[in-house]
DNA sequence: GATGAAACTATTGTACC
DNA sequence: GGTACAATAGTTTCATC
């Protein structure tokens, strides 16, 4: 992992569909030489994958919320967060609660229809997002120029 | 939108990197089309980029926290969130905290730092993430088959 | 108005320096 | 890590349904 492998990470988080010579033209080195690289970032696992960003509200679901759950029946409500479509985001967490949701739904009707299936697994605290101001920072600006 | 837009949205969401030749074989169709129907999707802003996602654990970031804040200060905030290189996702919320960020630290004391700083700004709660179970789970899996 | 076919351009993979 | 070339993929145009 050199400034170069750097570049390359931060030129793919921003853009994961630009083509090799594309970034090999950027950062000044030859079409093989940016294709090993990124092989074996992804050997490496330091790339876990590439990902569309999709619109939320232009797909219909216009609410977002985080929501804190303390349940006993951990097996159970893994089972059910695995098949929940709502469910985006699932986190273990230390603290009065055991686990953190990002929940995406169409309305706040369908979120409460969500959160009353909820609570058959223990209690929740529910926190709606208001508005997005960026997510999916790019993680090595503290290591880059 | 129709199925064969959802197909095309999965299979993106799924692999950003996959070539239209590959997507075009796998929903039968021809690659003109299937570029042509990538392109209104990009247009109309239902998928709004590409990105790679990166392994935290192998870029030497071991922890992983939410912390909601309660502040005042929301323009001085916004300002110190922006350029935080901890912060990789920030939302505004409603409730008791009016913000909720995803905060990403090498250990758990450089995020008792970062939490030295936030409380400048207001009063916060936190949880440390313990494990991720999933991330980014497919919007569209009810829509689909 | 969107799809399919074919020619043309760009990109990628391979072999070698 | 670079260069050259063959194989593959992407783009554009035009005919078609």
């Amino acid at each position: 992992m050199d400034q170069t492998d750097y570049k390359i990470l931060s030129i793919i988080h921003d853009n994961a569909r630009i083509t090799v010579s594309e970034m090999s033209r950027m950062i000044a080195m030859s079409q093989p030489a940016v294709t090993e690289r990124l092989r074996k970032l992804e050997e490496q696992g330091i790339i876990k994958g590439y990902r569309a960003e999709l619109s939320l509200s232009k797909l219909g679901k216009h609410t977002t919320a985080f929501v804190m759950l303390k349940s006993n029946k951990c097996k159970e409500f893994e089972t059910f967060a695995e098949a929940a479509p709502e469910i985006v985001d699932f986190y273990r967490t230390s603290g009065e609660y055991n686990f953190l949701l990002k929940v995406v739904t169409e309305t706040s009707e369908t979120l409460e229809n969500f959160l009353e299936t909820c609570h058959t697994f223990g209690f929740s605290s529910t926190l709606v997002v208001l508005s997005t101001r960026f997510e999916d920072k790019m993680l090595l600006q503290d290591v880059m120029g």
